[in-house]
DNA sequence: ACACAAATA
DNA sequence: TACTTATTTGTGT
DNA sequence: CGCCAGAAC
DNA sequence: TACTGTTCTGGCG
């Protein structure tokens, strides 16, 4: 984000949570991952290199099987509210546009605009530090009937384009395109362009999208599919680009070719994969140094040894 | 209650909440219940000299029905913590012990302590509006597991006077005592002061008693039988009275003879009693006149008439 | 099968 | 004064 | 019966 | 900045 002074920031909060209950209770947590870690370590410290070679034999298998399955055959779009409620807010109270606006209260604020977040202010932030932050910043109440009409609004736009449109939230959605694109010999940059527009008539609100090739259909797993595409297109809407302006209100489109999805993953850090959060990035940088995809590959040996089998589900994505 | 401006605390709170979307709403459902009695008054307005005898008339005899089915062979206690969960925050934290305390937080508090009370700090009072009557308020918190948790000490006390007590709150319950006075031959003070100390003892919080005759047994409205007693008991101890000091930690106990029932309950502002509460009191004051149990007696006709049949059943209470 | 932690909006 | 809530998924017993 | 308002803690 | 949440009951269509 542009123009966030990272470190004012973290002193900021840091200075308002130093002692509190809650603050204690994240040194807590903080331990006992540190404690997980070290045993970690300790069982990658006593694997032989047979060991490991053993394991890179079933893990290379295991990824091609993968690779082989891979489907490019279908186009799926993802589409994301920007600052949903904010943007619903300033809808109703215009006042509120251009202005640092965070919903919510003192206690906790669910979402802040965009000319808020250049404060450091954000989502799941307790409300008396974002003022410290933003001391202009202003509190809206949050009216989960208002974001649920809008919702609506947007969805009936989705079902024009696939009826069968797979919500995941209020704000955002999964919609297969493949077949508009075909009937109507359009691109994917094209519907999308469309739909985000549409999406601005009828509602007033701007959203990003992100298109891509999606993934094998269930083998067993018959809801994995769709996380898998959710990973992935959840990543190219991080990246701004495109036609259109900047981060709100873009597009991104990634072409539907092994070798453009390989690329475009390799680099990723492993944190912006979906159900890799706080906790499992920080196991995984300070047991194993990964920091990216391309290092997960690498070391998918050494993952399969310390992890549950059932992470190897974690190379469903690429 | 002693030394409350009760002038100025009105004040404040008006001050406080004017133009408030509460306010607003506030004064949207007087004036819908300004509305409902005029519409009362026009119906009272038409009623004949003659269709007031026929309901007085069958008003008398249900009056004599209840009457004559009034129960006095049992004797039913009622207890209530003082300012529950102020006094459970207080136990865990003496530091707070003689300051205004409230529990809660600005936007709403569960109660308050006695020196918060003396300065209007009320029960279902939002803390800011609190903070302004006594700016040395102290919050806290709720945490309703220490409530539940000093709630079962006292249970376990109740249970030793009647394994079959009735509980309608963390903080509340009903006790048939009428065996254990029997079997021990003691009064129902002596059983009265014996509990509550018991209580201190276990849980070193002090709760305030009553005592009282019941009512009739389910007629054919089995579960209102306990709702008759409430009424009663939950009056006795609003008064303040008996062997011990004044309102909070003290016992008030009404013999078990009809006419000092009657006596008793004669003189009662009708909302003290258990189902009448702002709204009701308005409509009764403001469409009959009533402001006293005695005058529902009196005036017991024109309530038959006016309300719907199965109101009857405030009669249920004298 | 269940309770618990992690991740997400 | 004040650090959410609902939901889904994986892990370890 | 389901929905809403009033009441109570 | 900010006016609860839960449970019960009676009225009403
Ligand atoms: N941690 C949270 N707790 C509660 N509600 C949240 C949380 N995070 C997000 N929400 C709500 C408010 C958001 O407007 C809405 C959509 O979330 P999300 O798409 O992640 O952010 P956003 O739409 O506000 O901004 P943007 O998508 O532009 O980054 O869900
Ligand atoms: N309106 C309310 N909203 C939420 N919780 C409440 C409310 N009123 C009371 N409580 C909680 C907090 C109280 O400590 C507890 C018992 O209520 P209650 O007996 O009426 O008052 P109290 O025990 O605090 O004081 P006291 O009984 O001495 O007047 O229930
Ligand atoms: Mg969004
Ligand atoms: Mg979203
Ligand atoms: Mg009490
Ligand atoms: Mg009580």
């Amino acid at each position: 984000m542009e123009g966030v002074d990272k470190e004012k920031v973290q002193r900021i909060i840091y200075e308002m949570s130093k002692g509190s209950k809650y603050f204690e209770n994240e040194k807590r947590k903080e331990a006992f991952i540190k404690q997980k870690i070290e045993s970690l370590r300790a069982q990658r410290a006593k694997l032989t290199e047979k060991d490991i070679s053993h394991f890179q034999m079933i893990v290379n298998k295991r990824i091609l099987e993968l690779d082989g399955s891979r489907d490019l055959s279908k186009i799926w779009l993802h589409t994301d509210m920007d600052a949903f409620y904010a943007a619903v807010e300033t809808l109703e109270n215009p006042l509120l546009k251009g202005k640092p606006l965070a919903v919510g209260g003192m206690s906790m604020i669910c979402t802040a605009s965009y000319e808020a977040r250049k404060y450091g202010v954000r989502a799941a932030m307790p409300g008396f530090i974002a003022r410290k932050l933003c001391p202009e910043l202003i509190f809206v109440p949050t009216n989960f009937g208002k974001y649920t009409y809008y919702s609506e609004k947007t969805r009936n736009v989705f079902s024009k384009y696939d009826p069968d449109y797979i919500a995941t939230s209020l704000d955002e959605a999964y919609l297969e395109i493949t077949e508009i694109c075909k009937q109507r010999s359009i691109s994917s940059e094209e519907v999308a362009a469309e739909l985000r527009n549409t999406i601005y008539q009828e509602t007033g609100l701007t959203c990003s999208v992100g298109v891509a090739p999606n993934r094998m259909l269930a083998k067993f797993e018959f809801q994995l599919v769709e996380i898998g595409y959710t990973d992935l297109i959840a990543l190219y809407w991080n990246i701004p680009v495109c036609s259109d302006i900047n981060k709100p209100n873009g597009q991104f489109i990634l072409p539907n070719d092994r070798d453009a999805v390989m690329t475009f993953i390799s680099s990723l850090p492993i944190r912006k994969v979906g159900g890799i959060g706080k906790v499992t990035e920080q196991i995984l940088r300070e047991v194993l140094g990964i920091s990216t995809c391309t290092e997960i590959l690498q070391k998918g040996a050494l993952l399969h040894a310390l992890f549950s089998h059932c992470s190897t589900g974690w190379y469903f994505r690429y």
